[in-house]
DNA sequence: ATGGTCGAATGTCGA
């Protein structure tokens, strides 16, 4: 089974390229986000025509996440408990979707956009502390429930948990992604048990999945690791090959993320 | 190439 996190940064504006990556890397499953419409919205003939079953939660022109598969997709949910809420009218934002993928043999994937923080005295950073605090007790929850539970939880978490995640600290002073409460938030998560599939294949610095637009990022091979596939203890073992997809950020009409890749054996 | 981003419910905001 191979499975992949994408940030595609509006999926009307880039479908072909989704259809392109899903053939040229034979992904089973692909968790987007920000796909920046409404599920009515979503482009889902091209990629019906290509096998896959598509599931859309969009509520707004900002967030909003996708899974996309060809091995099945089964109880779909759009919530988990205790997530916080943001803006008016309350329910504003659609920024997580679950789905069982593969069947009986296959696993729980969740495709989550965290909050961006925006600045660090803004409330929208109490938001996305909160909201990776429920996302950990989720995390936990599924494992207390079941310890050989097969998961997976990916996506756009904007934070890059190391230092050497993203390209220059001295920029990143007094900026969110890079704060320890963020960081704790994160460690918190992987601290149940849910592990990044990609770290141990990939270790140390510059393995980027985001390269922002302005300044000429991705050139200078300046970007950040904010993307990720957290996976719970009984898949661990079952990877067999993990990386970035940096070749999609490359040309005209690249996201500003790349995808992320997992194989299970 | 001495500057330099995108996308969307666009005329501005969020990332």
């Amino acid at each position: 089974m191979r499975i992949a996190t994408w940030n595609i940064n509006s999926v009307r504006a880039r479908i072909d390229r989704v259809v392109d990556f899903l053939e040229r890397q034979n992904i089973d499953a692909l968790a987007l986000q920000e796909i920046k419409c409404k599920p009515a919205q979503f482009p889902t003939a091209p990629l019906e025509e290509a096998g896959y079953e598509v599931a859309a939660h969009g509520l707004n022109q900002w967030n909003g996440v996708a899974i996309i598969s060809r091995i099945g997709l089964e109880d779909v949910r759009q919530e988990i408990p205790g997530l916080p809420q943001w803006g008016e009218p309350a329910v504003t934002e659609a920024r997580l979707l679950s789905a069982r993928v593969g069947g009986a043999d296959g696993l729980t994937l969740t495709s989550m956009y965290v909050p961006n923080g925006r600045e660090i005295d803004h409330p929208h950073y109490t938001y996305k502390l909160e909201w990776l605090a429920a996302v950990r007790e989720h995390a936990a929850a599924t494992l207390a429930a079941d310890p050989q539970a097969r998961a997976v939880l990916c996506g756009d978490f904007n934070v890059a948990p190391e230092d050497y995640d993203v390209w220059d600290m001295g920029f990143f002073a007094g900026k969110t992604h890079v704060t320890q409460p963020e960081r704790d938030a994160f460690r918190a998560i992987t601290e149940t048990g849910f592990a990044d599939l990609v770290r141990p294949l990939h270790p140390g610095e510059g393995v980027y999945t985001f390269w922002d637009y302005q300044q000429l990022r991705f050139p200078k091979r300046q970007g950040m690791k904010i993307d990720f596939l957290l996976g719970s203890p009984a898949l661990q073992p079952l990877v067999s090959d993990a990386y970035v997809d940096r070749d999609e950020r490359k040309g005209k009409g690249a996201s500003d993320h790349a995808p992320v890749i997992v194989q299970f054996d």
